[in-house]
RNA sequence: GCCGGCGUGGCGCAAUUGGCAGCGCACUCGACUUGUAAUCGAGCGGUUAGGGGUUCGAGUCCCCUCGCCGGCUCCA
């Protein structure tokens, strides 16, 4: 008889054989490719040992997937290695919805070499290779992967995981060395890598996959490091989880707002301008007045004081505020004017540098410094759209995402010690409120604390660190806090928030800033007739408006609601007859401020409500002999759906209330 | 900024090994007058992103610039 062993097995106590494996217990799961151990997660291979307590780790659960795309990045590697035997490996970890690799190959991939590797994985897939596990020293495997400059570095780096690379963790992060040998059928060893594992019982285990994309990277992630090329792939348990993926990444293409942009004439960027700097066209320009009103007018309720300031400033208000120092790589050069030469070449006239202003709150501070500011003016709000420019280096703009000329919704808030509480937490409350009414309604804020780098007063820290938590708390939403992750002056609230299908976007901001204030030698005459300093309060909720707007489009498909719609109400009517008949309800809309158009194009009808479909239009209204006899109109709506035989009084009602009430249809 | 891929009427695309730049939509004009996603006909529109080179001949091959796309790095 042999040794016995006791184990738990999903909570269940068994007694087995010794050297029963964690594939022997699941032999009859498929989707089983995996166990956890206490908190370790083990190849199926794994030999178990007495008093362990074993959990099967599903290839569909978020571990599962882990494995599966770590998996798959080994067969890419095989391949790549196979088709490029120059190749030489760096890290290839599995990374959010897949994995990627990256390679030093002496010629980058091209597009057409990804199909290759593509038939050839499916090859290392069908042959059926065994993932093997073998524990080595550092000094083995130093020999082995003599030939693999990147994993010897990672070795040398063995423990220090984090700090190697995001990712690398996967290569050498467990307690000893291993080696994972691809095996085939025969028993040769087809393949290996330095891995940390576990992996899959065998290619085979592999349902789905899809190299997406090549790119370069650099190596750990450092600039100054050589480029790799890094091949990204998704991996998934099931052919249908893969198909449910690719049709979530066709909906966003499908959202793209830089193609809804061209389809729905909002914006461009011409060429001739220059890259990054955007021009609105009259269906984008009346969104964004749109949206820019209503925050005006929220604004105004909630006691701020509108100003404006010059997009150009002498050089000498952002040496005052540091931008100069910390942040002239993001800036446009200087233009420099008034100076004068003599015949010789030397100066008469030193001239003066202009810049072109990154950032509004150096002026604010201008204007809060203009005259002496008593406490009983505290807290101070201004406000301004403010036009910036910002030199994004040319690979990171992106659509109006990621723009060189924009606008934002900044405001600068002063105040005592003893209001900053309640104006951070009025504040929360002010922005949560405003991106509400434009349909966005799942929060996450992030609060960013002092990092090790910083300046000012660590006392000055603690208040406000403590102030934004507490705002946090009351405005309930959910957040985390980033440690050390603040600015170097000031820390910060972020909220991010999910859009229609899912995504995350960071938009506004909240700062609370001691250096600036110093900077500019603020202060305010307290009741007790001295002069103290205010604490500063940056402030931006859309952020960029363009950034904003691009994001609102994304969130809506460009299917606004009415009340952001470029057009409201198109009247279409059966025949030409029928043209004045829509005239005269339009007029009536546009009497209560909608935004109406009649088509009375020569188009048939059927295409104009094609034409309006696809302008996204909310609300179409037909016209013919039946309607005109009754006074009524035909709502067509974006959805296909039809109310006929309105009459005119409840139409103009229901689109009234609509609009008024910000609702989407 | 770095790596790679691209750039053909306003938009989406085609053009064999280098051999007459085409199609659809949009637009203009005309005919038609129709009850919920494309009526028919005619017409206008391109120095193939810009510049240079190779060639008898370049949309196609080479170089530079600009721009776009996907990543990397960065994002006050």
């Amino acid at each position: 008889m042999s040794e016995q062993i006791r184990i738990v097995v999903a909570g269940v106590e068994r007694q087995v054989d010794a050297g029963t494996t964690a594939a022997d217990l699941f032999a009859d799961d498929r989707d089983v490719i995996a166990a956890r151990i206490d908190a370790h997660l083990v190849d199926l291979a794994h030999e178990l040992a007495d008093g362990d307590q074993i959990e099967p780790v599903a290839i569909g659960s978020d571990e599962g997937r882990a494995i599966l795309r770590h998996s798959t990045a080994h067969v890419m590697a095989q391949a790549v290695q196979e088709l490029f035997p120059d190749a030489k490996l760096g890290i290839g970890p599995p990374v959010e919805n897949g994995f990627y690799y990256d390679f030093d190959v002496p010629e980058p991939f091209h597009p057409d070499d990804v199909k290759q590797i593509d038939r050839r994985m499916q090859r290392i897939i069908k042959e059926g290779q065994a993932f093997v596990r073998r524990p080595v020293t550092d000094d083995a495997a130093a020999e082995e992967l003599a030939d693999e400059p990147y994993k010897l570095e990672l070795i040398g780096l063995k423990g220090n995981a984090a700090e190697a690379a995001e990712g690398a963790s996967a290569e050498v992060g467990g307690e000893e060395l291993t080696i994972y040998d691809n095996v085939r059928r025969g028993g040769e060893v087809a393949w290996k890598d330095l891995c940390r594992g576990p992996h899959l019982p065998s290619t085979r285990h592999i349902p789905a996959f899809k190299l997406m994309r090549v790119a370069g990277a650099y190596w750990r992630g450092d600039e100054n490091n050589k480029q790799l090329q890094r091949i990204y792939g998704t991996a998934w348990e099931s052919k249908d989880a893969q198909k449910e993926y690719l049709d979530r990444l066709a909906e966003a293409e499908r959202r793209d707002h830089r193609k809804l942009g061209a389809e729905l004439d909002l914006f461009s960027f011409p060429e001739e301008i220059g890259s990054g700097l955007a021009v609105f066209h009259p269906k984008g320009g009346v969104v964004r007045k749109t949206m820019e009103d209503y925050s005006r007018r929220r604004h105004e309720e909630a006691g701020y004081e509108f100003v404006f300031s010059p997009h150009i400033t002498k050089s000498a208000l952002f040496e005052t505020s540091g931008h100069l120092e910390w942040y002239a790589d993001g800036m446009f050069p200087a233009m420099h004017l008034d100076a004068e030469y003599n015949q010789d070449g030397t100066v008469r006239k030193p001239g003066q540098d202009y810049y072109l202003k990154p950032m509004n709150c150096p002026m604010h501070n201008l204007i809060y410094k203009a005259r002496g500011r008593s406490y009983r003016e505290l807290p101070l709000r201004l406000f301004e759209f403010g036009s910036v420019y910002r030199y994004e280096k040319s690979g990171t703009v992106h659509g109006l995402t990621r723009v060189r000329g924009f606008t934002q919704d900044d405001s600068h808030i002063y105040c005592t010690p003893d209001q900053l509480q309640d104006e951070l937490a009025g504040l929360l409350d002010f922005v949560l409120g405003l991106l509400r009414d434009y349909g966005l309604t799942d929060f996450e804020a992030e609060l960013s604390t002092r990092p090790d780098k910083f300046v000012g007063d660590i006392e000055d820290w603690n208040t406000a660190e403590a102030a934004l938590e507490e705002a946090l708390k009351r405005a309930e939403i959910p957040y985390r806090i980033g440690h050390g992750e603040g600015t170097f002056y000031a820390p910060k609230i972020d909220v991010h928030v999910k859009d229609a299908i899912g995504r995350s976007w960071q938009l506004s901001t909240l700062q609370v800033d001691f250096q600036l204030p110093v900077r500019f030698d603020l202060e305010y005459q307290g009741a007790d007739g001295e002069r103290h300093r205010p604490y500063m309060i940056h402030r931006a909720l859309f952020g960029s408006i363009e950034r904003f707007f691009g994001i609102l489009t994304e969130h809506y498909a460009g299917a606004f609601p009415p009340w952001l719609a470029p057009v409201q109400v198109i009247g279409i009517p059966i025949t030409d007859e029928h043209v004045p008949y829509l005239e005269d309800v339009a007029s009536r809309l546009r009497s209560q401020g909608i935004r109406v158009e009649v088509d009375a194009g020569d188009d048939r009808m059927q295409k104009k409500i094609r034409t309006a479909q696809k302008q996204k239009v909310p609300y179409m209204l037909l016209a013919g002999d039946e309607d005109r006899a009754k006074n009524a109109v035909s709502f067509r709506y974006r959805d296909g759906s039809q109310n006929n035989g309105v009459p005119i009084d409840d139409a103009v009602f229901e689109i009234v209330s609509a609009v008024e009430q910000r609702i989407q249809v």
